[in-house]
This record gives C-alpha cells, structure tokens and sequence, in this order.
DNA sequence: CCTTGACCCTGTAGTTGCTACAGGGTGCAT
DNA sequence: ATGCACCCTGTAGCAACTACAGGGTCAAGG
C-alpha cells in the first residue's frame, strides 16, 4: 500500500467497521469505491476516512443509511442553508422520542406482568395468564 | 368452511395479523398447520386462535419469536414452575431498559447538536460539524 | 527461494419479521 | 356462466449488515 493510502482493514480500524461493512457501504453507493492497487487491492485516501467517520457516527446516533445519504449530499453544498439538515435532524429526534415513549409504555406492561408472578407452577403464572386470551 | 373451523382470514381479522404473516408462522413452525377443507383452504380451530392471539399479544409486548417459541413450549407444561418463564420475561425487561437509555443518551446528543445550530448555511451548521472527524 | 500467515478479493446466502407480488384454484351469488 | 372475494404455492424484497467459501497477494522468516 502506497503512503497516503489506507488498506480496507485499516480504515475498518480506524472507525470501527467490518471490513465486510465498507464493502457493503461501497456496493450501495454510499462510500465511493477507491483506487486499486496493482494487486487489486483497495487504496482508500484520507477523505475517505472522512466520510466513513462520518457515516459511522451517525449510524451510531441511529440515523437509517438513507438519512445519511442525505445528509452527505447537502453537507458537499456548503454556501446552501442548512434547513433541510435540521429538519432532518428534527425527524430523527421525533422518531427517537416516539420510539422512547412507545418502550416505556412496554416497559410498565411488562413490568407489572412480571411483579405479578408469584413463581408457582405455569398452571397459574400470571405472565401466561396475562399473555393468554 | 365448516362450522366451528375458520378460515385463514377470519382468523387474520380476529387477531388483527396478516393473512401472509400467519402463513409466515405455519412455514416457521410456530403456530401448528390446520387440517385443510376438501377445497385445501386451511381449516383453524379455536385452539389455533388462541395461540395466535397468544403469539401477537407477545409480539406487542416486543418478545422475540424465538421467546415466544419458548413461552409456548413452557406454557403447555402446565405443571412446571414457572421459574423459567419468569426468567425470559425478566430478561426481555432489560433488553427494553436497555433500549431505552441508549435511546435516552442518544436523544441528549441529537438535541444538543440541534439547539446548537443557527440554521445559517450548510458551511456553518453544527450539525454536520458535529458529525464530522 | 520458498513457505507461512495475515491480509485482500468476489460472490452468495444468512439474519429478523414480516410483506408483496405472480400466477393460479375455489366457492358462492347473480 | 361469470364475476368477485377469497384461498393456494412459491419466490423475492425490505434494513443493515454478517458470514462464509474459495480463491489471490504480499511481506517476513528460514
């Protein structure tokens, strides 16, 4: 590998990524496929690093891979406003708070389900009880 | 379709499921595959209304298939103590409290990272600067 | 010079829990 | 007899990876 240049493993090291992950990334058009090597090896550059640091962290913040596409579009028109990234943003942020509120509304079903049970024999379980019709 | 049996759809809007996903269940083996009318059309008793009713009730209250597999294996061990089901009710309780900080500690940094943009141009938003190395 | 081992390549199939057809058959009313 | 709602099987698609199988490449050590 060239200096300057990044193997797939290396870049996978650097942002916490399956290598078989990039590929994935590459194959749905989401990180540009890079130079090869004389061997065929893929030889990422550093902006490339950029932009798969990038996705990773908003994978990790929970936004879908066509968010992200989204967001990697309007972050290269850099003099455009910046309101359709907010509203994106602001999408993801009502989708979390729903997804919050849904699993706490679970969480005292399942909750109560469990604080019911007084441990004897399935016949009077109350989590069976409460599941049955 | 004879009297006491009914047929697929029937079956779907009592349970409020898909004709699809309960042919979804037979191929997967959760739920028993009925006797057929002469006509082939799948024939369902009362018990396979009750355990579909059972599968879905699990399935809103976010337990796996595969936990419900077992909740239906254990719940017809009328016998049995209930330990085991109290066990996998207890650790699909903390997968969701689980979910639910991650979520929470998520939904901090999604909003901060939007309270902090001005909504200027995409160059300055704090949003992408947030995202990025 | 040769071998070993770590790395890389492509392509395909599996995961979870459904959902959506395509292309046909059944059953009942008009 | 014909229209229509329903049923059948089988296959493929979704998200976002993950896990092989079956090979090729490359640098270091003997």
């Amino acid at each position: 590998m060239q200096a300057g240049h990044l193997a797939i493993g290396d870049l996978g090291r650097q942002t916490d990524t399956k290598v078989e992950t990039i590929r994935y990334y590459e194959r749905i058009g989401l990180l540009s496929a890079p130079a090869r090597t004389p061997g065929n090896y893929r030889a990422y550059t550093a902006e490339h690093l950029n932009r798969l640091s990038f996705i990773r962290r908003a994978r990790d913040l929970g936004f879908s891979l066509d968010q992200i596409r989204a967001l990697l579009d309007l972050s290269d028109e850099r003099e455009r406003s910046c309101d359709a990234i907010d509203t994106i943003a602001k999408q993801h942020l009502a989708e979390v708070d729903r997804k919050i509120s849904d699993l706490q509304a679970l969480r005292r079903e399942l909750n109560h389900m469990i604080t019911q049970c007084d441990c004897g024999t399935v016949a009077d379980c109350r989590i069976i009880e409460a599941l049955s019709p």
